[in-house]
DNA sequence: CTGAAAGCGCTTACAG
DNA sequence: CTGAAAGCGCTTACAG
């Protein structure tokens, strides 16, 4: 293994030198800089990032936690991530994907000194995680909000998105709109923060407009797509449109209306709120879809965090960032009836 | 922050001791040991990952690298990646995903000493990066295999699966069948490896029954699989059945054959392998499906890179295991025509 | 502009 | 069974 030593010794400089010239922490000669880097080129030298963050107390990693267990989120996801890693990159810091199980786990990520900073996704209003981050003392940045509106976080404008599909259903005449969304619970029983925000969302867009609002909440899955048609007729059904915000369900949905009688859009008008383009491509017919702003989030995310490490002393940031609207063919008129 | 030296002092041993508890490394007496993880208790101590890391060369982390750009694998790659990291953690590693944009990255984290060894996935036949981890000096395992087939490897048996997706079209009475895969090269021009295999084992199927084969590529996605509709109906109109290796592709394949008048699996059964059932859930008629191994191909990956690194001196691991047939409604018996 | 040296928090022969 | 001490490969005041 190259180390700094057989640098220093090939450039005729101290291992300080070299260190400075790496880091581009002092002032070096010119011609000891010229020196110093075709050691290094010579040696192919690496530095050896372990041993440089038990000096400094930095490893230049940022870390993404995320539930080992869950589904992996798909194109929305992986948007999400690929440019997270990439800001982080740009900024000079490398960014890892880090499963956990449990809180044992995060314990020892976060006492461990591996990481300089860490994103927190799907962040729940009242979330035991968001404790023992603050707890640890590491910085971190938030997906999704908690309670606590302080803490800094970026994350999906809900009310706003709701608001768009429902003006969106309305100039297509629609009165009658049902939401259906996830159910998902952690153990301690809490739902993610988001699940509360569009509901209420959509409860409040619907007591404006002085109509009925129905809530069904199924889990995500072709199944509970289906299960969400099957209660939709049962409890509401007057609805002409659903305001979708459970991506895995929305297959099961128009599958198992169609089972029911009721095509989209002709008898049904579904639009999918907080995924994304690639899914309504997926479905037949193609979904109208509010994809959500995957990619921003991602990079505002790792921006507040790496501003947070590197002491920016703004206010912490808090971010919202609606869907957008993408047209498909599951939204038509109204259909007209009694 | 609470250091060893802390334990150390508030049990009235050295930190060698300390050390040699936290470890397992040494007898220790009863009553010290006790002694000893009470401080810990006490103080809530956990050991610094990096100090270790430094001291002793290893990290007892370990990486699964995968290209940035790529959109993340969906179903499939989640249960990979989950089953992987839950086999790394009961071996007592630490295993992230890191996402890499280039060579310089990957020599940076190869040569940084972060990780104790490495992952690495969609494997091509030709693939620099396995040349760069084998200069490095680090431990690998391959998911996928290279054209050494030295190499350690575990990887889905594209034989036996199409073997068998050909078997199941036949005894619905197809002859004629036509495979779509992916149309994928990096810059350099390299395809991956499976697809190089599929093409081969269905070519080699095909002579085997003596039927005329075609081979439709396209890029993976909705309208990569409309543009495949699109390509048989021109190039293989005979054919009765598809064998689909290309996920995203899938609905599209669906969705672009009903738009040219041929509707699944009245006119044409389409099978697709190496997915996830989730996938033929979601589309409309349900998929028939070859679910990929995932779970198994995780664990195995992971089981074979840290048997290595433990010094197991077994021949390195060579390990194929084919999909698994599930039936849908996309498969019926072949149409009757002339 | 450069270097000698302490120190980051551990592990691990070595000695007793 | 336990401890004193060297050392892992860097960074960083401090001195010159």
């Amino acid at each position: 293994m190259v180390t700094m030593r057989d640098v220093a010794e090939r450039a005729n400089v101290s291992i300080a030198t070299v260190s400075f010239v790496l880091n581009g922490t002092k002032r070096v000669a010119p011609e000891t800089r010229a020196r110093i880097e075709a050691a290094i080129e010579e040696l192919d030298y690496k530095r050896n990032v372990v041993a440089r963050a038990l000096a400094s107390s930095h490893t230049r990693i940022l870390a993404l936690l995320h539930p080992c267990r869950e589904a992996w989120p798909n194109a929305t996801g992986n948007r999400f991530v690929m440019s997270a890693a990439n800001g982080a990159r740009e900024r000079g810091y490398d960014f890892v994907l880090w499963p956990l199980n449990d809180d044992e786990q995060m314990s020892h990520l976060l006492a461990g000194g591996l990481v300089d900073g860490v994103l927190l996704m799907e962040v729940q209003l009242r979330d035991p995680r968001v404790d023992r981050l603050i707890a640890s003392g590491l910085p971190f940045a938030l997906i999704g909000r908690t309670e606590d509106e302080e803490l800094p976080y970026v994350d999906m404008d809900f009310a706003t998105t709701i608001d768009q599909a429902v003006e969106h259903l309305r100039s297509f005449g629609h009165r009658r709109m049902a939401l259906v969304t996830l159910r998902m619970k952690d153990p301690a029983g809490n739902e993610p923060g988001w699940i509360t925000r569009v509901k209420s969302a959509y409860l409040d867009a619907m007591a404006a407009l002085g109509e009925p609002a129905t809530v069904i909440t199924v889990e995500g899955s072709s199944a509970g797509g289906r299960e969400a048609a099957r209660l939709l007729s049962e409890d509401f059904p007057e609805a002409t449109a659903v305001i979708l915000v459970n991506e895995r369900a929305s297959a099961g949905l128009i599958k198992g209306s169609r089972a029911l009688g009721r095509t989209v859009p002709d008898d049904l008008s579904v639009i999918s709120a907080a995924t994304s383009a690639e899914l309504g491509e997926m479905i037949e017919p193609s979904l109208t879809v509010m994809a959500a702003p995957a990619g921003q989030l991602g990079r505002l995310g790792v921006n507040a965090l790496i501003d947070q490490l590197e002491g920016a002393q703004d206010a912490p940031p808090h971010v919202l960032i609606p869907c957008t609207l993408v047209p498909g063919q599951s939204v038509g008129p109204a259909p007209i009836r009694q």
